[in-house]
DNA sequence: CGTCTATTTGAATGTACTCAAAAGCGGTGG
DNA sequence: CCACCGCTTTTGAGTACATTCAAATAGACG
């Protein structure tokens, strides 16, 4: 089982670099397994970002509350994406975001000393961690022009696309934070979506 | 003058990475100077971005053009800033956005080949990169947050904050672009601000 | 089964947009 | 230096999109 979710993550990053056997059982060692329930906090806002957390099973939620109270979600994370909270990680400062499981979540992570280490030792893993990053921001950048200057039936397209399936897995309120809209007016574009706009 | 502007972009890599004389007489001999006119084109979408330029005076805007016709700016750099289409850039693929200048602006620019050449020979930039592209995603998460999830009003008071004092050199429809709003509602909201609500 | 939370529905409100027209401003040529 | 042209900004009326608040309904879970 523990074994598995190893196996998991090995094959997400040979995608990208290649392995041979002692580095693959070297990087293996650094891996830790964990599980948590639904509700779990993985991270909380102000404490400091240890583990960039692997998501192999389940469904974590970054997100931040804020003045007024409300959360703000700025990405999911299901099976084969990284959780993490980038800035507190590397900097090693207080996060801004917090992590939570909308679902029991089994994830497979990586310490701080164990990615510093890693990236001494095998070089590769720069390319890795330089592709990931690359990634995230365009990630980022494509949700950011989507969102900023779309309307709201049209990002829950996009949310569709980019999460398939994952709308029939959680609260729809955490899909209208998600999308910066209230859980009331997804209702009513749901309702839209059924019925077509002539109902 | 030229000479001048090489200096600008050291000092500022210098705040990141430490080079010595050497190695900052080869980094040199990679940059051009550049001058754009007003309305000049740095970039075209679908062109490949061939280089990274580093503003040294005057403003350009980074903005890509949806299918309704409307420009959206996702960055503006003014002095000491970088401006490039990332993706593009990295990967040589078709940018996505355009470079335009706002004002007569300088920038000293590096072209791919010298890029590429650059990390192979001093590793330091390595870290120079991987620091410059973490600082670009964090700033679009800031912009993100930001202006995903506050109303317009909030999101001008931000811009002048990131931006201080451009609102003067730039006009306010390039201003509006970047918020996600209409130039007609972005003057109703600076007539508030100069009358307080009570108008 | 009961409790707690999430979702739906509706009315009233607010925020931002569209369209159109007037006013302001900057550059250019006479 | 002034007059004109084109572009930007302002202003206003009407409208659309999305929110707030409140209440009813439905679902999840112990």
């Amino acid at each position: 089982m523990l074994q598995q979710h190893r196996t998991a993550i090995i094959k997400n990053i040979g995608r990208v670099i290649e392995l041979d056997d002692e580095e693959i059982k070297w990087f293996s060692s650094l891996l830790e397994v964990r599980s948590f329930d639904k509700k779990d906090f993985v991270l909380q806002a102000g404490d400091i970002c240890q583990y960039q957390n692997y998501v192999v099973s389940g469904c974590l939620k970054i997100y931040y509350t804020d003045n007024t109270g409300i959360e703000h979600t700025v990405k999911f994370a299901i099976e084969d994406w990284w959780a993490v909270d980038l800035q507190s990680f590397t900097t090693q400062t207080p996060a801004f975001y917090s992590i939570q499981a909308l679902e029991n979540t089994d994830v497979v992570r990586i310490g701080k000393t164990g990615y510093d280490a890693l990236h001494e030792r095998i070089p590769k893993f720069e390319k890795f961690s330089r592709l990931m990053f690359q990634n995230s921001y365009i990630l980022l950048q494509n949700r950011m022009t989507q969102n900023l200057f779309e309307p709201a039936e049209e990002k829950y397209r996009h949310f569709s696309e980019k999460y398939p399936g994952l709308e029939l897995r959680i609260p729809q309120k955490e899909i209208a934070s998600y999308l910066g809209i209230t859980p009331e007016f997804l209702s009513i574009i749901r309702r839209r979506r059924k019925n077509g706009i002539f109902s």
